[in-house]
DNA sequence: GTCTATAACGCGATAGAC
DNA sequence: GTCTATCGCGTTATAGAC
């Protein structure tokens, strides 16, 4: 915790600069100049740019996936774990909302661990899926195309970070509840 | 159109590569590569990198501007109005979803037009709101929060170019009929 | 742990030949 | 309209002094 704490601070001020210019529009001296040193310093505590992109991503990416699968074991219906699968998007992006741009728009310059990020993401959208589909077979959510209703909540959600920083007094899970309430009842009165 | 048609060519072709790697990593050798030239021989066709950005960004943002100048003065209901800002989303993004990425996520890096590009993307959210807001007044649309139904609403549309074109096959006007009755009507049955 | 200095290379953009 | 050659600068990364 201690030992780490300039490598962590450096990751923070990295995660604040890739959301704002994204990764590749972000130089090793961008990032030192924010941080007071220059840019050979950084390589005391990181082996290169790509690890900070790295350890943003997965570990948020990862966060996700645990998550997810807590909601899987629970035993409420698809609509409850639906509203369980916002709150915990809400809680993750509320938590880190620079890092979300980064794991939404710079996933593509990942090198080593693309390929598990990519792994990562599709199993979250299957499991996501499998939600909605056993809420269609059990007659609680419309018989509409699973698809579609995949890609509506999932885009809306993905999108939380950009519109979250913006409403810092928010009451976090009031707001998911709102929000859940839409995405599953829509704005039809 | 006959004397434009290599600058044409050459922002299609930067357009595909902004989508798939962002506009500051893609490099005017990988495009002059792309296109099977040199990088100086770019420059007899258009003046800088910073130009094709705004070429790209700026007609996509003026498209939206007018659709939905177009459908504010009809005389439809808010509901009919929410269902028509649907189709013209799914529209432009059909006909230019690359286009769309960088609207999307490369707006950052515009420079001369940046100024303008964020006027037109805020008039747009004031007049989607104000579609709203006439909804709840005349009692169509839920007493929720303005806010959120809004952003709801706008992700889901903003990210139809990352999901549209996994599904070529599909009906525009048919996916934009599914698309809206979701947004408005919710998936529970 | 940070510094200066520097290596080795790639960047956007330009000049001028053909 | 495309080329070669080049400019001035930025890039990640390393070596060695303090």
């Amino acid at each position: 915790m201690k030992r780490d704490s300039r490598k962590t601070e450096i990751i923070k001020t990295a995660t604040k600069l890739f959301k704002e210019k994204g990764y590749s529009a972000v130089t090793m001296r961008d990032l030192a100049t924010a941080m007071g040193i220059k840019a050979a310093s950084l390589y005391n505590h990181i082996s290169s740019k790509q690890e900070i992109l790295s350890d943003i991503i997965i570990s948020l990416a990862e966060e996700f996936t645990y998550g997810l699968e807590a909601i899987k074991k629970t035993e409420e219906n698809s609509i409850e774990k639906l509203k369980k699968i916002c709150h915990l998007h809400v809680n993750i992006t509320a938590n880190n909302p620079y890092g979300m741009a980064s794991l939404n728009n710079d996933w593509m310059h990942l090198e080593d661990q693309l390929t598990y990020y990519k792994k990562l993401r599709k199993d979250y959208e299957e499991d996501f899926r499998t939600v909605i589909e056993e809420g269609v077979k059990t007659n609680l959510i419309k018989d509409a195309k699973t698809d579609v209703m995949l890609f509506s909540m999932l885009s809306t959600l993905r999108s939380l970070y950009i519109w979250l920083p913006k409403k810092e007094d928010v009451k976090l899970e009031l707001f998911a509840d709102e929000l859940s309430s839409i995405l599953i009842n829509g704005i039809n009165k």
